[in-house]
RNA sequence: GGGACUGUGGGGUAGCUUGGUCCAUCCUUCGGGGUUCGGGACUCCGAGACGCCAGUUCAAAUCUGGCCAGUCCCA
């Protein structure tokens, strides 16, 4: 693993500074964060206050702006695509991973490494893996001055890392079906513009790879995978469409590729994950065979479900607003942040109590911070809203005579908590928080789609559309023309937009075999 | 892969056309002191940069070349 915590860094509680570059402290004090100025210019006399781009006008100068100003990137890596995770954006990594952790285990997947070397003799072995990333390999060609006899490629995915061993693993029905998985870094060359969590050289990759005794077996997993997928979105109150992509667009050496997919505004769509069934595409080449019951030898069928750091982009993406990130809890670096609002009358009992606070809470399970800084309190509030911390907790001299906190949500529900039971309390607002980001989530996801009947409607659309095709590529490829974009393929299950069945298909106008299918402009 | 542009303290910038006024401007930031503190305080003192390597020149942030990094457009 490339991904390195920074840790003992000196100071009390000193996780706030690494490399010269200022961060989102944790333990320290803290300032309002410098003004963001996103238009060039000179330089003003009083610069105004911190404020962030329109999200929706200048979605990805607001994007960049939040992870920079949050501090969960660092991208001044002498590598294009390669970033430095902060201290603050590696809890939030963590937190993402333990519940996708959790949720793939919860269906009996178990954990593995392979190496991030593969020799060229396995990458190439399935051929059309090797056509669709051969472009963006990095290869490792010498060992210190010599040139290798076998050239290495470092992992863009683990398929041809892990096959060779799968057939060596497989030998009964009684192995199957196998479900590992792993979080590794994976390399692609991305020629695109490279950002932060979105697209990147070094992936944060979670890898699913199974499997399976027959046809049937991988098709159920493929649902188990979705329905563990959907318990993740849930988690981190994520609305999402699984789409089967079209063939001409499925995963390199996949007979079918599903797509999990969130709409971003404006028509645009962004893939967060993917699943994918080989059939006998890479069990074929690579010899991952078994005895079934009666004796005879067969081919395993295989699956896999991929997901990566993208997640924590389209959460950003997703839930942020103008005053910057909002994680839900799942993902949170930290649940609660207590501020201790100071008076000259009150002496330290504000600071002592929102101490007592913070450490009940922590006892509690929960993931909380005590900012305990010189600064004043509003500049506190700014800070920590902009780092997207679900629940602020303030204690002053009017909370301690009454016995209760003041709560304030990042969606700004303000409430007053009783000192007695307060971890109960803190724990329902926590909650509270997470079903109005899940709401409100929801409600733009539903005014992300609409449906279209004619390819002008597609054109300059501002939302996903929804519309007839009848499956043919020649339409496909019409429909894709039009958005500017691509067909994100048909929906599995209930499409976005409730509708009956199309009659028929928006380019050609056929009857037969149409179905919704979906079309957006990926970013 | 092709093209265009850019690189000045931790972040953002002025200066570059016409070399000398620059031991480099301003804001922010950072360190220390003091007064403050219920939604981004003020003040005093201090710190910090011309991407790298060559070249031209009496003199280079400024001109030239190569490299590195980044941004945008096109395939």
């Amino acid at each position: 693993m490339l991904a390195v915590m920074l840790n003992s860094m000196g100071g009390r509680e000193a996780v706030g500074r690494a490399a010269g570059r200022r961060l989102p402290s944790v333990g320290q004090a803290r300032r309002p964060p410098r003004a963001y100025r996103y238009t060039p210019g000179p330089s003003l006399p009083h610069p105004p206050m911190a404020e962030l781009p329109d999200k929706r006008t200048q979605f990805i100068d607001w994007y960049l702006a939040v992870v920079e100003e949050a501090g969960l990137s660092d991208k001044r890596y002498g590598v294009k695509g390669m970033n430095v995770w902060t201290p603050y954006g590696f809890r939030a990594r963590r937190n993402l991973d333990s519940v996708m952790v959790r949720e793939i285990e919860a269906t009996g997947s178990q954990a593995v490494e392979f190496p991030a070397l593969i020799p060229e003799t396995e990458f190439a072995k399935e051929k059309e893996h090797i056509q669709g990333f051969d472009s963006e390999v990095y290869w490792v060609t010498k060992g210190g001055s010599s040139p290798l006899d076998v050239n290495l490629v470092l992992r863009p995915t683990s398929e041809t890392a892990m096959y060779p061993v799968f057939a060596l693993w497989v030998r009964s029905h009684q192995d199957l079906p196998l479900n590992v998985y792993q979080i590794v870094n994976t390399f692609r060359y991305e020629t695109k513009t490279t950002r932060p969590f979105l697209r990147v050289r070094e992936i944060h990759f979670f890898e699913e790879h199974t499997c399976q005794v027959d046809e049937a077996a991988a098709t159920a997993r493929v649902a188990s995978n979705l329905a563990a997928f959907a318990r993740m979105a849930e988690a981190f109150a994520l609305p999402f469409l699984a789409v089967r992509r079209p063939d001409w667009d499925k995963f390199a050496g996949a007979y079918y590729s599903i797509a999990l997919d969130i709409p971003l505004g404006g028509g645009r769509t962004l893939q967060i994950g993917s699943v994918h069934h080989y059939r006998e595409n890479f069990s074929g080449p690579y010899g991952i065979r078994y005895e079934a019951v009666d004796g005879s030898s067969r081919l395993v069928q295989q699956t896999t479900f991929g997901l990566s750091e993208r997640l924590l982009g389209a959460i950003l993406a997703v839930h942020g607003d103008r005053k910057g990130a909002v994680f839900p809890r799942a993902v949170a670096p930290f649940e609660v942040v207590v501020i201790p609002v100071p008076s000259s009358s009150a002496g330290d009992l504000p600071q002592r109590t929102a101490g007592e606070v913070a450490e009940r809470l922590a006892r509690h399970g929960l993931r909380v911070h005590l900012d305990a800084g010189p600064e004043r309190p509003g500049a506190k509030y700014y800070h920590w809203e902009l780092l997207g911390v679900p629940l602020r907790l303030e204690v002053g001299a009017r909370e301690a005579a009454a016995r209760t906190v003041t709560a304030v949500t990042r969606l700004g529900l303000k409430s007053s908590l009783p000192m007695d039971g307060l971890e109960e309390q803190v724990v329902a607002a926590l909650a509270g928080f997470d079903r109005a980001l899940a709401e409100r989530a929801l409600a733009e996801f539903r005014s992300a789609f609409a449906l279209a009947t004619s390819l002008d409607e597609l054109r300059d659309s501002a939302v996903v559309r929804q519309l007839g095709w009848c499956g043919r590529e020649e339409c496909g490829h019409r429909i894709e023309e039009a958005v500017d974009g691509g067909l994100l393929g048909v929906p599995e299950g209930k499409p976005p937009v409730e509708a009956p069945l199309p009659g028929t298909c928006i380019v050609c106008g056929r009857t037969d075999g149409v179905r919704w299918a979906l079309a957006g402009r990926p970013l």
